[in-house]
DNA sequence: ATGGCCGCGCGTCGCGGA
């Protein structure tokens, strides 16, 4: 059977991290199962800068809505995988869209694309760097829920649109305690109050699934370590970075996981991809 | 011990991250 493999991915500088993301895709690669779209978050670059060139010559396409020093997200897509039709660059990325609309906003922090990948029906991939938000409390947990806000309706949008459509990113929200590795240190706190949760609960009414949660995963397994008092040793992280998916990819849904590997690299992202395998 | 780490910028500390 065929199958398709997406990943999210907040590389934390897409400079410095360029080599690790390399790395990564082509051991997936050799491991034959090579990963066909993913998403990234933190690029903290703008376009200008970002490497097309070696990610082209590594097998993928690229699309990118940048900014200096902050923020930043971009999808590849394997070439490879791409279906005839919309083999070239022009058209591997389908009402490619920018920012949430009608959202204004200087934070570069969107990024959706339609793909056609061979042999199966379209995806809506749509890749988001949630507003991390600082504290509860402050202008930046503020401008969280806003920005949240603002997401809400676009998706609600977007799903009447396109039946097939997967919300990947890190979301910077912990939504059970499960996805804590001390919940009672962290109970509410940014990352963790019922403030963002009830967002994240409300895109799972609007029919989104949380894709880990459809398979048995390890108790305390999670996407993000602090770099600070050894987090990763200590296995003391959150599980913040998501697959989404909608009603009509659940029963495509095959496996979710997150590959702890890069993390335990040198000079690594202080979150690990995500990754979802899609049947044919 | 509530800090400790990173990446960035016209930088050699402050900010943002989570």
């Amino acid at each position: 059977m065929n199958q398709y493999r997406i990943a999210t991915w907040n590389v934390n500088s897409i400079k410095v991290r360029l080599p690790h993301l390399l790395q990564w895709l082509e051991q997936q690669s050799a491991k034959n199962q090579p990963i066909d779209i993913i998403g990234l978050q933190e690029l903290k670059l703008t376009e200008d800068k970002f490497p097309f060139d070696e990610i082209e010559k590594a097998g993928y396409y690229s699309i990118v809505s940048g900014q200096k020093t902050y923020n930043g997200v971009a999808i590849l897509v394997r070439k490879e995988a791409l279906s005839l039709v919309t083999q070239d660059r022009e058209t591997a990325f389908l009402d490619f869209q920018k920012n949430i609309p009608g959202f204004e906003d200087e934070q570069q922090r969107l990024i959706a694309a339609t793909i056609h990948l061979k042999n199966i029906q379209p995806l809506r991939f749509i890749c988001g760097y949630f507003p991390n938000g600082q504290a509860v409390g402050s202008d930046k947990f503020s401008y969280k829920l806003k920005w949240l806000e603002a997401l809400q309706s676009y998706l609600h949008a977007q799903l009447l649109q396109h039946s097939r459509l997967l919300l990947v990113g890190d979301y910077n929200i912990a939504p059970k305690d499960e996805d804590v590795h001390d919940p009672a240190k962290w109970i509410g706190q940014n990352l963790v109050s019922d403030d963002e949760r009830k967002y994240f609960f409300q895109m799972e009414e609007m029919g989104l699934i949380d894709s880990y949660r459809l398979f048995d995963q390890i108790p305390k397994s999670f996407s993000w370590w602090d770099y600070r008092m050894m987090g990763f040793r200590r296995n003391a992280g959150l599980r913040i970075d998501h697959i989404l998916i909608s009603p009509a990819l659940k029963e495509k849904a095959a496996l979710c996981a997150i590959d702890k590997t890069p993390r335990t690299w040198e000079q690594p992202s202080d979150h690990a991809p995500v990754i979802i395998t899609i049947n044919q």
